[in-house]
DNA sequence: GAGTGGTCTAGACCACCCC
DNA sequence: GGGTGGTCTAGACCACTCG
């Protein structure tokens, strides 16, 4: 770990353990620089970090100063973002998934233009339900390019497809777009999802990328609007 | 404007023109150092921006590379990100706003807490519901303590809360905590937002912060989801 | 091994805030 | 006017990629 991510962390533990609450303004940042024993820049880096976790504000001409946010927030905020497919996100929890569909086929003119490739080329389109310990969450619809993605099987299909992807594949994931919206489940989903009554879904549509720039993955996750929740910090 | 900023535009247009097509390579770090005329770390965050607005990969050991994304999305990830009320989204767009509420009250308990003030205080509660050229798309539920935001009138409300505050109370609005959720509308909403047939809401729950970190405002807006999408982009 | 971006330094000047 | 963080420099070394 390099010096800007461990300054990072121990300024996060001070605030994450009350040692910094909020509102209060932070040690300047020369005089962090002798206590760390670094130069200006490392500090600065180190410090903006937090300011993207939403956990401080820095002001010219006045220092920087603690977020005033709920201590629930607070703990939320200081779990780094991390990006992850869906079984990541639910570590710990015991994750069921369901594979609905397992082929390969030709994209739509859509999907084609999202993963820039042609109609002619193939795809894994996928479709599964997955569902944690509170019961089913999402259903979720995945089309991947086979040059990209050779030698998947159903095992990882059943599992993690990311799993597979990194530390199989040793490909590097970079980033994604997604797009979220407020739907109605159809029927597949009312039954997969165990829907009794009225009840919304909310869609993430995701093109993912891996760090060389090219997209992998395209997918449309539709999720139980009861069981989960989207958080963003927006910085200006 | 600044170095880094200038040059990041500079490259941005290069993608948004052509010049730089999807999968290519850009010049060098160094090249770009003696190009610009600048060091190398004021290119390296120049370049950062492009990489956090989703439009470039970098790659140590390999270089930078134009992301290969739909030309469509190039153009939304090329204007930079606005942090700004509904007013200011719509810019351009005949923003119609009707107020529903406008009163002060005590908070409750949640929105206490979400505000760091106690219930005990005053709170400003606004509802406005607001169309643009396409009709009826939001219908907002705002909180603000008062002994922020002194002075609102219901002109403000009418129009937009976010330019008095930056413009008339010369307040800099630093950040926003946001939880994006589907629903489905109550009475109040399918009237005032003239739905018809089975339509859900796409949910933003806001907390807006000063650039001091305090919170001054807690708001709920619920969207037709036939209008309203969000995107975002995930780094890493 | 050659070349890339990542990190870091020690110092400088600037824009801004507050007294 | 004194002090804050913002930007920028010229250079160094490191981690990683690729032929």
């Amino acid at each position: 770990m390099v010096k800007y991510q461990q300054i990072a962390n121990d300024i996060r533990n001070k605030i994450t353990s009350g040692e910094y609450v909020p509102g209060v303004q932070l040690a300047l940042e020369k005089e962090m620089c002798e206590y760390y024993g670094v130069s200006r820049i490392t500090i600065k880096r180190a410090v903006d970090e937090l300011v993207n976790l939403g956990l401080v504000v820095k002001r010219r001409g006045s220092g920087t100063f603690v977020k005033t946010v709920e201590n629930q927030d607070v703990k939320e905020l200081s779990m780094a973002k991390q990006f992850t497919g869906f079984t990541e996100t639910n570590r710990g929890q015991k994750v069921q998934t369901e594979v609905i569909r397992f082929d390969i086929v030709h994209p739509s003119q859509e999907v084609a233009s999202k993963l820039q490739i042609t109609e002619d080329d193939f795809v894994y389109d996928i479709i599964r339900a997955r569902s944690n310990d509170e019961g089913p969450i999402v259903v979720e619809y995945t089309k991947m390019p086979i040059q990209l993605i050779p030698g998947l099987k159903k095992e990882h299909v059943e599992t993690s497809i990311y799993a597979y992807i990194q530390d199989k594949l040793q490909l590097k994931i970079q980033s994604a777009h997604r797009t979220l919206r407020a739907v109605m489940p159809t029927e597949l989903e009312v039954k997969h999802l165990h829907i009794e009554g009225l009840l919304p879904l909310l869609e993430i549509e995701q093109v993912a990328f891996f760090d060389d720039g090219r997209p992998f993955e395209y997918s449309i996750s539709r999720h139980r609007a009861d069981r989960i929740a989207f958080k963003t910090v927006s910085i200006r």
